[in-house]
DNA sequence: ATTAATGTACTATCTGATTAATACAGTAAT
DNA sequence: ATTACTGTATTAATCAGATAGTACATTAAT
């Protein structure tokens, strides 16, 4: 998995976050063994100790467990990872839409906004498929 | 205006955000006077330095400009402040589609939610409203 | 039994952001 | 001239987050 840090944030909510978007988009797979918390330090290019204080948090909500000495897993309940995955796209889209009712966009301009991103990354697509 | 600081983010960084907002919705009008440095760090519950830092940042990309004694004031330049708002609705936009893919919604789930959450603010709306 | 890998814990240090407390320079109003 | 308000600058203290380095207990593999 490829992580992106910027140090904008706290490097730990953003390992929690990235983490989270990794299960709930497949590119961990329910019961997976993760790697050790050292390697993915160095996958992330972060402190072990930063890596290890995300991950304990993402214990604490259930999404991993951990077996002492054998390692980290994620969690078998797939219902939790879907609903993990319904409650963030409902935090996004409700984030985006107070965004808009601040910048004074009309659902209309947002619709036309959205609907004009959307074509170009379907272009995008179509380029990089030929 | 009102201030909504978190400790999630460098305050003087929430500072720029909701001046921006508060600028290219109209809150504050070109041309306009701002209170003094101290008055809105007090209205904004920081430190004066920290929102001396901010206000120095949105002069630097020209939104603001300073007169030495007189005061602070928002650009007279409406075409740069719509240009800005529209920036950011776009950019917002850009956020939440990107976001929308990482969870693998389709476009159509991407709108469904959208509908859900914009009828949802209106029932609130004409709630309030009665 | 030994080795290597795991998660976990602890302490010290460093850095950036924030706060705090002043101070200075310019100008408008009196 | 004096007063009161501007923006601006400086220095020190504090705090959270991140890093660095090390250590320990447990277990699977050899």
């Amino acid at each position: 998995m490829k992580w992106q840090i910027d140090s904008d944030r706290p490097v730990y909510k953003q390992l929690i976050e990235q983490t989270e978007q990794a299960i709930v988009s497949g590119i961990f797979s329910p019961g997976e063994r993760l790697p050790s918390v050292r390697d993915l330090a160095a996958e992330a290019g972060v402190n072990p100790n930063t890596m290890q204080r995300a991950l304990a948090e993402l214990e604490r909500s259930g999404i991993l467990y951990s077996q002492r000495t054998s390692g980290r897993f994620i969690t078998d309940d797939e219902e939790m990872i879907d609903k993990l995955r319904y409650q963030k796209a409902e935090e996004d889209a409700r984030t985006f839409f107070d965004n808009m009712k601040k910048l004074d966009l009309s659902a209309d301009e947002i619709a036309r906004l959205l609907r004009a991103i959307f074509e170009e990354d379907k272009d995008e697509k179509s380029a990089s498929n030929e």
